[in-house]
RNA sequence: GGCUAGGUGGCAGAGUGGUUAUGCAGCGGCCUGCAAAGCCGUGGACGCCGGUUCGAUUCCGACCCUAGCCUCCA
């Protein structure tokens, strides 16, 4: 089986093989650090996170992220709060890595910064002029979208038609409405840099061109992002590229992830609806978040509500209910391998619903089986599906202790939970009924099983 | 208005030209002192109208509706 993936320019789902044998390059457009992260924001990192995993099991991946540390929504973020911009970039892109982490996400390989690689950005610009791809107009070099035939190919529009619909002002000095800015003159107070244009900084679209081919070639296999990204940034980037390089192919799979909405509505500052990882991290267990991001397919919308929160959190309380009090040594668990139809359900371009099934199906097996040994085995599979999809990592009892609102503490849990016991000893169940509806009181919920009582906080 | 995706049971969400998705919730049973968990069983679905077909939720066409993009945005 090779691997599927959809690529967005050809507009279908086509095997995917890496232009060299045995290495593949993706690069994600990272974020703009001038805020936390949102829960849509986490929804790409966590899907090609994913992705990562998958493609590490067949090949040497090299991963690329970017951070977008030099951005006009910084310098107001900046200017809002009077601090210096390195000091708001710095501080964020801690956040973000920190609230990654959170959600399971794998470092990448590389995380370039836009600030670091000026001198590259500067040098494309100049091989774009020189190629009759770009001009200078008033202190900003703009990019001659007519120059480039394919402009559009990717975003499947034509030039006419938007030229036609631009509802933008457009600024007098570009020879097309369309035309976007590589390069733009700062004013002394601005971030700016000496480049031939003068002091300036550079547009948006060009950062993620020169970081991409500085870090993993002029070629890359897997390009991905949000869906919003299409049109204009991916767009640009691919007519930025491939116009620098001589025509050579910028990317040769785009993959793009749905959009998220929240309570059904867009997220947005201005509805003052904006949901922060690090907000949700607080209440949520983490891997509760990367499950529900999860349990829909990438491509498809998402709706994130209190509800999709709940249900992940019983799947959870499901799957890791299967592992508990199962006895899996090194050796089982090193041998052990995720179970084939997941990984063959992943390798269709990131079916996680499909595999998801796949796991209840492991856990339904485990609660089944009664030999020692095929429990372990079975277990054993449960956790290495779990590791490839970034779950089921956590001790079985640390995750029912763990959630909930629950305050009360083990030692008290264990204790009444003894006085339980002597009750049921004498068949006081009266008494013991009465411990199990003050624990109950407390959030604690009580199972008493062949090998004695377990206890989940609800 | 243009482009691109979608519309599946109470909810979430895969998939398929004829045969159980899965999870959550519900119902019945087993187990349990009673519960819980688990297991077994069960009801309930493919937007609307045509067409192709022995047969369509699945293919084709029209229509209705929804979302994203077209402007910073994952």
């Amino acid at each position: 089986m090779t691997i599927m993936l959809h690529d967005t320019r050809r507009g279908m789902k086509l095997p995917f093989t890496p232009a060299s044998a045995d290495r593949v390059t993706m690069y994600l457009c990272g974020p703009t650090v001038y805020n936390y992260a949102h829960i849509g924001n986490a929804r790409p990192a966590v899907v090609f996170d994913l992705l990562a995993r998958l493609l590490r099991r067949r090949y040497t991946l090299v991963f690329a992220r970017n951070f977008t540390d030099v951005d006009d929504k910084i310098n107001a973020a900046a200017a809002e709060s009077g601090q210096p911009i390195g000091a708001i970039t710095g501080r964020f892109k801690t956040a973000y890595n920190e609230d990654m982490a959170a959600l399971g996400v794998l470092p990448p390989d590389v995380e370039p910064c836009a600030t670091d690689h000026i001198d590259e950005m500067i040098a494309m610009i100049a091989t774009l002029i020189d190629k009759g791809n770009a001009y200078v107009a008033e202190d900003h070099v703009l990019f001659d979208v007519e120059s480039h035939p394919g402009y559009g190919a990717l975003s499947k529009r034509n030039l006419r038609e938007m030229m036609a619909g631009a509802r933008v002002e457009v600024a007098p000095y570009k020879k097309s409405p369309c035309d976007f800015v590589l390069w733009k003159p700062s004013t002394p107070e601005l971030p700016g840099w000496e480049s031939p244009w003068g002091r300036g900084r550079p547009g948006w679209h060009i950062e993620c061109s020169a970081m991409a081919e500085k870090h993993l070639g002029e070629t890359i296999d897997i390009h991905a992002g949000g869906q919003d990204l299409v049109f204009p940034h991916h767009e640009n980037e691919l007519a930025q590229s491939t116009c620098a390089h001589d025509g050579a192919e910028f990317a040769r799979f785009w993959l793009h992830n749905g959009f998220l909405s929240l309570d059904h509505e867009k997220m947005s500052k201005s509805l003052g609806n904006v949901l922060l990882v690090r907000d949700l991290v607080a209440d949520v267990p983490g891997e509760v978040i990367r499950l529900a991001l999860l349990s829909a397919h990438y491509r498809q919308p998402l709706d994130w509500s209190d509800e999709t929160i709940e249900t992940a959190r019983r799947m959870l309380d499901r799957l890791y209910g299967a592992l508990r009090g199962v006895a899996v040594n090194d050796a089982v668990r090193r041998s052990a391998r995720p179970h084939p139809a997941l990984v063959e359900a992943l390798e269709d371009d990131l079916n996680t619903p499909k595999a998801m099934a796949g796991l209840f199906g492991l856990a339904k097996a485990l609660n089944k089986a009664t030999g020692t040994a095929l429990r372990a085995t079975l277990a054993a599979e449960l956790l290495a599906s779990g590791e490839l999809m970034g779950l089921l990592q956590q001790d079985p009892e640390a995750w029912f202790a763990g959630h909930g609102d629950s305050a009360i503490a083990p030692g008290e849990i264990e204790a009444l939970l003894a006085e339980r016991r002597a009750a049921k000893a004498r068949r006081d169940f009266a008494a013991a009924d009465a411990i199990r509806d003050r624990l109950a009181g407390e959030g604690v919920r009580i199972e008493d099983g062949p090998d004695g009582t377990t206890w989940r906080r609800a």
